[in-house]
RNA sequence: GCCGGAGUGAUGGAACUGGCAGACAUGCGGGUCUCAAAAACCCGUGGAGUAAAAUCCAUGUGGGUUCAAUUCCCACCUCCGGCACCA
């Protein structure tokens, strides 16, 4: 072998990426299908260390499961809508189109530096024409199925803007671009009807690998919640109904509480309009800190269904129109809201729960008892505990016909219209003689306009008259085309579907490949998609699967949420002046010092806080491992070593191989990269004693071919000078995992005291008589008796003395 | 307030089903090389204690279970994340 140049990354990983870049995806027909898959990014320009976090991970475990001989799937596209594009087309007058496919081709050129070895032809890229068109055609079927339908609903409205907004555009309460305060609007928009699977949603989570977090974050997004339905008649007539979980308080019912948009003022406090209109105001106001409770006395009385009771009824801010009837019944002694209101406004408290073996206290209550107990004051349900009471309480009711079991939901309908250019157009017309029509499969996809100007003043849909104005295709008469774009959450849904189909031009993607390759095997992304994004892909997979698309009911059986990437333990931002950019990283150190470090330096789903030591640390790492290569060849041939050295090596061999073998399935990098970087440690050790010994240099192809998943530019350097193959992982040897010689932990009273070397086939007695024999252990059990030991088989005794 | 997670050297972090606490790395101290520095390499590095040992203390705090607890149980403290007037 010829002399080997010094370790020069940037030479290196010049000449591999391009190499990388030629190979096209290997055929494993053979190997056990996995699709792995990463959250795809929404091209804001350039990749940062978030981005290479959620990569390196995938892309060293894709590498690892290739070389154990499995047939990987592993796809990357764009999240291209959004509102950053349109925000650029407003500043700068750069057409969003322009400005994302530019962005793009940018992070691309990045995620290749980084040596990521995704099946390029494979992307996808949601504003492309193919896209937008399957997006529409999905939003077709799903009106044809009802899961799609419009309503009236309240946005966030800036008037300086003359556009709607997102709630997290919204700053306290003003506009986050012009500091307008934003006002509350009605506005038709579309919704999906995700509700239809919340009893599913909910259930299946079981199922699934993932976060407990996530799950438990989604379990209260569903948020289910079981209760009654109850009637309680008014003194005029009519009556109000409530949603009540707690059933079981009924007789401590002493008021009543509506929300200011309760319908049923109109009818019943006409008389109060102005105190009414400052209560809206009031609710309306999403202030940080818990609004004071406030509430107006309506002239109507209610009565309590089971006791008679006259009760006042209160409009309050407190109570929401969105969930349960918009009305409620107000229990003050067991429930910390109707505490607080009863207090302000001085209504009697009646406690109707004792805590469960204690004495029941009454009226003086300092604070309201929420926790369950036994009824009491509650008429024949007096002396029940909580939960049977309920039962029997709301059977009863029911049976009166004054009330109805009945399940709710925090979770409510996907609104998807958002009043914007850059999105997928929502396909439908608005005819004035046959109302809202679909626009035909045949006319897909509906496209963009290219006039439409960005003014940063409303949707610049709206002001393009080549959009707007179309024909009905029912009647062919003059009509107007919707002007909502889809929530970009929906193009989200599906991609990792189109990746197993991007080709086909007859369907969004066929079923039989979709069966052969979902649901994806592993997933890996950020936790801040834990409600939105995987909530929204599960009632996607559910619904395409109800209409006949594919047999998997879940997107993602398993999932991994990367931590966060830190700089002196905060976050990444530019205010703050410490963001570590990917190009000067990888100028600087390179992509093998940058992934090693990213995986090393803590563990995937944990936070990392960057650290140019621990980089440096990595960068010499490598360096050593390469100088290595030198070692061997300027050596004139291996020297032989005694067998005991021999069988040392060859233990250490397959502990490392094991270890990181175990690591990396478990998704444990950084003990994987420890491992390999002891027995690196080892065999130089062992260099400097012996010189290139036997072994050497199969020791070396040893830990190339396992750094090969972590560093993949300067193993492939390494593996081609010595000619060697990196496709397989290596394999390790039981037997030499085996190892004769051990000593045994000799602990007293379970302290470390000595040890003493032994066999695991020694017997107990031999091991506890040997112990007693040696001199540190006397130290502690002579003039002792010795009640008794415990002997662990090959690893430890411990002597348990009196005295 | 509720839910989830985490507290281990100066720092990032190891310790697999309860069995040698601190692997691996960073930093720091010392040394080799050098005119000098950087790089590289070698040695040391939890605290107290000692001439050196021995020994004692130590995994957020306080209890418990056990021959043995970073690991299991109970109570509490702190930090991070999520939800938050959901009746």
């Amino acid at each position: 072998m010829a002399g080997i140049p010094e370790y020069d990354f940037k030479k290196i990983e010049e000449k591999w990426s391009k190499i990388f870049a030629e190979r096209k995806p290997a055929s494993k027909a053979g190997g056990k299908k996995f699709y792995l898959l990463e959250m795809f990014p929404y091209p804001s320009g350039a990749l940062h260390m978030g981005h290479m976090r959620n990569y390196t991970i995938g892309d060293t475990y894709k590498r690892f499961l290739e070389m154990k001989g499995m047939n990987v799937f592993y796809p990357m596209g764009y999240d291209a809508f959004g509102l950053p594009a349109e925000n650029a087309a407003i500043k700068s007058g750069i057409h969003p189109r322009e400005w994302t496919m530019k962005n793009i081709e940018n992070m691309i050129l990045q995620q290749k530096r980084m040596g990521l070895s995704y099946d390029w032809e494979r992307m996808v890229i949601t504003c492309g024409a193919d896209y937008v068109k399957w997006n529409q055609w999905f939003f077709l079927k799903f009106l044809e199925k009802g899961l799609a339908y419009r309503k009236e609903s309240s946005i966030n409205w800036c008037p300086g803007c003359r556009t709607v907004l997102a709630n997290e555009q919204v700053h306290s309460g003003k506009c986050w671009r012009c500091e307008s305060v934003v006002e509350s609007r009605k506005l038709e928009q579309w919704f999906f009807k995700i509700t239809n699977y919340a009893e599913e949603l909910l259930s299946a989570l079981n199922e699934l690998d993932w976060p407990a977090k996530v799950k438990s974050q989604q379990e209260h997004w569903i948020g289910k919640s079981e209760g009654v339905e109850i009637d309680f008649p008014l003194e005029e007539g009519g009556a109000l109904k409530v949603f009540t979980t707690r059933p079981d308080t009924l007789w401590g019912a002493t008021f009543m509480a509506i929300s200011a948009e309760h319908t049923i003022l109109e009818k019943i406090a006409r008389d109060k309009k102005d105190e009414i209109g400052k209560l809206k105001a009031s609710a309306a106001v999403q202030s940080e800190e818990e609004k004071e409770k406030f509430g107006v006395r309506l002239t109507t009385r209610a009565i309590n269904p089971v006791n008679g009771e006259k009760i006042p009824i209160f409009a309050a801010n407190f109570v929401l129109m969105e969930y349960g009837t918009g009305a409620i019944m107000c229990v003050p002694a067991h429930d910390k809201r109707d505490f607080a209101f009863a207090k302000k406004y001085g209504i009697p408290m009646w406690a109707v729960i004792a805590p469960e073996g204690r004495k029941p206290k009454d009226a003086s209550l300092e604070d309201a008892y929420t926790d369950e107990g036994v009824l009491i004051n509650s008429g024949d349900f007096s002396g029940l505990k909580s939960a049977e009471a309920r039962k029997k309480i709301s059977a009863a009711l029911e049976k009166k016909g004054i009330a109805k079991i009945v399940t709710r939901w925090h979770l409510r309908d996907w609104l998807v219209s958002r009043q914007r250019y850059w999105g997928c157009p929502i396909p439908v017309v608005y005819c004035e003689k046959c109302g809202i029509v679909p626009v035909p499969e045949k006319d897909l996809p509906v496209l963009l306009p290219d006039d439409a100007l960005f003014t940063g003043e409303g949707n610049p849909l709206d002001g393009s008259k080549t959009f707007r104005e179309a024909l009905c295709p029912k009647c062919g008469g003059a009509s107007e085309r919707e002007t909502d774009t889809l929530d970009t959450f929906v193009d989200s849904s599906w991609y990792f579907l189109r990746y197993l189909d991007s080709k086909n031009t007859d369907k969004p993607f066929s079923r039989e490949i979709a069966d052969d390759w979902m649901p994806v095997n592993q997933y890996i992304g950020g936790i801040e998609h834990a409600t939105m994004h995987l909530i929204y892909a599960r009632f996607f997979t559910k619904a395409l699967r109800d209409m006949g698309m594919l047999k998997a009911g879940e997107p993602f059986k398993k999932l991994l949420c990367q931590g966060m990437v830190l700089k002196d333990g905060g976050k990444m931002s530019k205010s703050k002046g410490n963001t570590v950019s990917v190009d000067d990283m990888l100028n600087e150190y390179g992509a093998d010092t940058g992934r090693l470090f990213i995986l090393f330096a803590s563990p995937p789903e944990k936070d990392l806080d960057w650290s140019e030591e621990g980089v440096r640390g990595c960068s010499r790492f490598l360096t050593r491992v390469w100088k290595m290569l030198s070692l061997l060849s300027d050596s004139d041939g291996e020297k032989e070593i005694p067998e005991d050295s021999a069988k040392e090596l060859r233990w250490m061999t397959a502990k490392t191989v094991r270890d990181v073998e175990e690591d990396l399935y478990g998704f444990r990098f950084n003990t994987a990269i420890s491992s390999i970087q002891e027995f690196v440690n080892f065999i130089r050790e062992m260099q400097e004693r012996c010189g290139v010994f036997r072994g050497f240099g199969q020791s070396l192809k040893t830990v190339i071919t396992l750094l090969h998943p972590f560093a993949p530019f300067m193993t492939s350097e390494a593996a081609e000078i010595l000619r060697m193959d990196l496709g397989k992982f290596p394999g390790f040897s039981k037997t030499a995992l085996e190892r004769t010689v051990k000593e045994i932990i000799i602990e007293v009273n379970g302290k470390l005291r000595s040890k003493i070397p032994a066999g695991p086939e020694a017997e107990k007695d031999e091991i506890v008589n040997a112990a007693l024999a040696d001199v540190k252990v006397r130290n502690w059990t002579d003039g002792k008796e010795i009640k008794k030991t415990i002997y662990i088989p090959g690893k430890l005794l411990n002597i348990v003395t009196g005295g």
